[in-house]
DNA sequence: ATATTCTTTCAATTATTATTGAAAGTTCAG
DNA sequence: CTGAACTTTCAATAATAATTGAAAGAATAT
């Protein structure tokens, strides 16, 4: 296989697994294509690349750096923006996983917070409001659970790449 | 708050997240409604609760059996069929990493596996490529390690998931 | 100040995905 | 077998989400 043909099918399967993650296949799609290249890409590079429109590339990249996995890079003398994914890829899943605990996993908890606080009421059985909050007790646990999990990793991961920057910083 | 308005605020919030994981909100909401319902509903009920078709409810309950996380349940003398979930939400989590394991992570170790073969050519400098071959070897060496952690999960029995990971995960 | 080059926005359009509902299929009792 | 009760399918429709492209906005050079 060549090398075209490779990136290719790697842009291709990245923005099907974007999909599948909640993640726009077009998103993923310029995410993937920044991987893949050594250097920095113009809006135009993405636009051509992909078959894309310029506001669409736009719309994304700066998504991507919402999720900090992308950056924009300034060259002197030049007055057009260049693009660059984040390549070390442990380090992307961190990021993400630190956005979507953000988005996603705090707001549910709160969610959870507010009903474990229900009532009995003439309308429903003691036995079944005690199913129901034994019930998002479970899930709220589980939350917590993967809260934590997820505080850890990111932590970890901190701690990982601050070593390899201060080694960087500190060659010999 | 009264069990009815919580059940109703769970719903919503269990069909929000699960539309940011690429699972539909109406299937999501399905899930939900059959969590906080202490017994088996039917395709009726459920039509009713959440004001969907009938071929609607359908799809969706299908797709959750096929994910796992809900089981059909006969009763004597009864034509019609009725739908409960699994309420063991550590098991819930357990089914559905399993699947996406298979439907997503399978296809896309896949595809790395295939284009890391790329060959050199006259299309391309040799630099290019090497950048190129590093940077799939780091994602393969990634889904390697997400694939395991998976497994190692899938397989791992309630009470070692419990015990020992939350203390690994707490921080210390 | 004006032109030039690039970025951003957003209403209109297009594409994708979900939903409906009626018809066909299934199952089973009588 | 036939009819009643229920499930499944799927083409049509509706709803949602992504995309375009032109216009407005910014930044810099002349």
């Amino acid at each position: 296989m060549q090398l075209d043909e490779a990136k290719s099918k790697f842009i291709e399967g990245w923005g099907t697994l974007g999909s599948a993650w909640g993640v726009s296949r077009t998103m993923a799609q310029v995410h993937a294509l920044l991987l893949v290249s050594p250097n920095a890409l113009s809006t135009e590079d993405i636009m051509e690349q992909l078959q894309i429109s310029r506001g669409n590339v736009n719309m994304n990249v700066r998504a991507l750096m919402d999720w900090g996995i992308v950056r924009k890079e300034l060259r002197p003398g030049e007055r057009r923006e260049f693009f660059s994914a984040e390549k070390d890829i442990h380090r992307v899943a961190t990021l993400i996983l630190q956005e979507r605990r953000k988005r996603e996993l705090e707001p549910i908890m709160r969610v959870l917070g507010e009903i474990s606080q229900v009532e009995p009421s003439p309308t429903s059985t003691p036995e079944e409001t005690e199913a129901f909050t034994k019930m998002i007790a479970s899930v709220q646990s589980f939350a917590n659970f993967a809260n934590s999990a997820a505080s850890t990793l990111i932590k970890a991961d901190e701690n990982w790449f601050l070593s390899t920057f201060m080694k960087l910083m500190r060659p010999g």
